[in-house]
DNA sequence: TGTACATCAGTGAACGCGCGTTCACTGATGTAC
DNA sequence: TGTACATCAGTGAACGCGCGTTCACTGATGTAC
């Protein structure tokens, strides 16, 4: 299982030049992510994956740690887009009430099913180094939309305000909530004690869990 | 940082059997993931804090796995404690109501007060293998009441409804949902992103969490 | 349009590290007589 | 109460592993003339 794939000891190009090492690092970086969270990203394998040397890493990045760190980055990236997945799913038309709610529900349902499609990069995208950050825009974390994922969670908190489905006394701070709400279940799911539960029952789970959020707020 | 403590080349006793090896080597390891969650727990260095050679983890442990395991039921245990202690302080002769909802309370804050005083043997607890077993109640994993973290929670859970300030219809699988809630800001504030929040403000958060949970349910 | 040259992306070999685990052993202990 | 002996907890040395990282290099590429 280690000595698997992409073992040759030829390079797996013509020319000496990669042409885009970074790109492919990174991309190596990411597959290692998804397939066996943050600790799986490892340089040589990277590297190995890449069809280059060892130490040809170091043109690109610093250290390993630097890797992981634009690995990291790549997967908040990919979880706002599986957010921006869902609130582009909301059917139209619905008043501001019912559409503030679906938002809600969309942003919080996006960010457990990326969790659960792809759970090893969702554990490297919050794996430590990363202290909050309520500015910050960087673009690198964002999806389409320009939004990292808190910020999408804010945006739509926000419209729960202004459409009157919470008290404006109630709003500061209301993302962290609804955030470890979430945060919580995905990582029962896919790291815990709830993994191998069907996934008819987290479906079902999810939902209540969006309930409860929605009603306690 | 790694070569410091406990780094002799004699050995720490004086006697040649060491008397309670199996403690020790639990002992270490339990240290040890308290310092630095469940990777930190390596047999060599559990063998040089119990000052004895390597391989003499061997007589009391298959593999470094099972070493693992020992560690992880104990940090269920002493999850369960924490909830207890918080149980424990509630101050008496309320009416069921006021009763009942204290004790989800508690249950709640004993295991996010565990989450950040202890937060390695936290994160080791609950680890990857561990699915949920609504029934074996395994003594190694529970506190003094004999119950386990997820059996205290389903108890102060029974004792909401029962007590009237929850439709039974939402009785089954709400634990989950509070488990979600409660777990997922354990983990935002000792790994994640909300890391470095001053302490006040972590409070402030856990008990407006609570709130939610216990409105929401 | 052609040639000389500086740049710097990728090579090949090697390092030291700590890890988990296996081997054949030794010697303190508790038990049977 | 004393002696012989089996048991088995802990020893010492060694293994192979994959890792991150450093070194001096080579040779394709793009640029200046």
């Amino acid at each position: 299982m280690k000595k698997s794939a992409a073992r040759q000891s030829a390079p797996l190009r013509d020319t000496y030049r990669h042409g885009d090492l970074y790109r492919a690092l990174l991309d190596a970086g990411i597959q290692l992510a998804t397939e066996g969270g943050p600790q799986a990203v490892v340089l040589r394998e990277a590297t190995r994956r890449a069809g280059v040397a060892p130490n040809a890493a170091y043109r690109h990045f610093e250290s390993r740690q630097a890797l992981l760190e634009a690995v990291r980055k790549a997967g908040l990236a990919a979880v706002a887009r599986s957010m921006e997945a869902q609130l582009a799913a909301i059917p139209p038309g619905k008043d501001a009430k019912a559409a503030a709610s679906d938002a809600l529900r969309a942003v919080g349902r996006g960010y457990m099913r990326f969790a659960r499609e792809h759970s090893g990069l969702f554990r490297a995208a919050f794996a430590p180094p990363e202290p909050v950050e309520e500015v910050s825009p960087d673009p690198a974390k964002a999806g389409d939309s320009g939004l990292n994922p808190f910020q999408l969670l804010g945006a739509a908190i926000d419209r729960m305000q202004e459409a009157g489905l919470m008290p404006p006394e109630r709003r500061p701070g209301a993302e962290f909530l609804a955030w470890s709400a979430v945060h919580g279940l995905a990582l029962l799911v896919i790291d815990g004690p709830l993994r191998n539960l069907p996934a008819a029952r987290i479906d079902a789970l999810g939902e209540r869990l969006l309930d409860m959020v929605e009603k306690g707020l």
